[in-house]
DNA sequence: ATCTGTCTTCCGTCACGTGGAAGGGGTGTA
DNA sequence: TACACCCCTTCCACGTGACGGAAGACAGAT
């Protein structure tokens, strides 16, 4: 209602409603792999109802069986992921352009989507001798301190700037930006720039650039190269080539929706 | 109750249950995107449930709209299949094997998993001068006329070989093997050699070479090489590579399990 | 033998999902 | 302007099917 009629309703139900998309939620990458007294315990609810469930999700292939009598995401969610647009079908056209990057700098190649007020990182590809990192693909991270976050977070609606702005940053090491007037300010110079240079905000030793994917004019992910250093001057000689790469994932994109 | 008593039970439940999954079922590779209207047709609900249920699972994450207003699978249900062991897990194993393979012979490399009666791709690396392919990531297959669909049937369970046999192969070519007894044959001759070649019996011009990928004596996928040619000889030479590529894969899930 | 942890099945109750009906927009045809 | 036909959205009374307590089976540990 605030300015556009673009966006319907259809969000509002804030209610979990189904609890077999609360069992979905119960595994996470740090717990791949459950008991059913687990489900019941993380979800809530009596081993028989977490029973029931289960064996819906099993019967419909959202939850497999191992060899040792846990149960696992099952195959179906995962083919059913790969029919969404920003997963799958955005590796896809990312990972030509991500491959030539890495050719060329064999340094950490870095894909990432935002998802409300954090990032998922899509695909990467890791140098060996590259800079250790933190996330796998697949995994969530704050928008604040990575490369790809700022430029995600620039050109994010902005009552998303506000609720992000609004929570206080966490620190990872003393470089992190966690003023909000500072990050205001490091927002607006992403977008005037067209890049994000994010220096030692995350690890001590790594420095990364990123640069914004956009399909007719909307910024729908980032890319980024993460390199070891301790200054912005180490990123420098990449911006062109990973801007580029992300213009070309742009068109792709364009062409093929 | 008929052998072995290591699978639970948990799998009786035949029915549907929630009608979530049921929308979610909707979208498919050829239609992944829909409208309201659409999702309540497919799944056979007035539009009112509909509305409802995908109000649930967009609050939830699992389907998005997109800038047309038509829903699409959501990131969340991207998220959460990159945690199912035989997706991105599996993925992850064997991609730098299956570039090795690729950078040697520069020919379509596939990955696939056995689900039910049908086949998975999990990974392809498709080479530009290499044969056309039918399928893509995440899409699904027959069992019986595909090399590595040779593989997963030549080891699946007796009841999944009977059900798969009692049924007779659709022939794709004059080369599909559609007949039970013969087909039979070439499942045991799949187990005695340890690969399975399906010439041209899925497209007239393409051979394919498959590998058993195996942890701890199960085979758990199947990797082969497809390559344009009219006999057997044709991926003869690329049999040891193959092999070597699928047991190394083998070995890096059972020490990552 | 007992206890503590798994998982499985059954069944009576009542919350909650269901879907009919009504309303609001947009676009195309007369 | 009026009508027709799509889309989508909201509301609410009804009755079905999900819920979870209780009881039992099984395995391993003390």
């Amino acid at each position: 209602m605030t300015s556009g009629l673009r966006a319907g309703p259809l969000q509002p139900r804030r209610t979990a409603g189904g609890k077999l998309l609360a069992v979905l939620d119960a595994f996470t990458r740090d717990r791949p792999a459950l008991t059913l007294s687990e489900i019941a315990r993380a979800v809530g609810v009596p081993l028989s109802t977490a029973h029931r469930l289960v064996g819906e999700l099993c019967a419909w292939g959202g939850v497999e069986r191992d060899e040792d009598g846990r149960y696992r995401v099952g195959l179906r969610v995962w083919e059913l992921g790969a029919l969404a647009p920003r997963g799958l079908g955005l590796r896809e056209a990312a990972l030509p352009f991500m491959e030539d990057l890495y050719e060329v700098t064999h340094e950490n190649v870095q894909l990432a989507v935002r998802d409300g007020t954090e990032l998922v990182f899509v695909e990467r590809i890791a140098g060996r001798s590259a800079v250790g990192v933190l996330t796998r693909v697949g995994g969530r991270f704050a928008l604040p301190p990575t490369g790809v976050g700022l430029v995600l977070l620039a050109h994010a609606p902005l009552e998303v700037q506000e609720e992000v702005l609004a929570r206080p940053p966490v620190g990872y090491t003393r470089h992190t930006i966690t003023d909000p007037g500072q990050l205001r300010r490091a927002l607006a110079e992403v977008r005037r720039s067209g890049v994000a240079i994010s220096d030692r905000q995350v690890t001590g030793d790594a420095v990364s650039v990123a640069a914004p994917v956009e399909v007719r004019g909307t910024v729908v992910a980032a890319l980024s190269i993460v390199v070891r250093g301790n200054s912005a001057s180490a990123v420098r000689p990449y911006i062109p080539g990973v801007r580029a790469a992300a213009r070309g994932i742009g068109r792709t994109l364009a062409s093929t929706s």
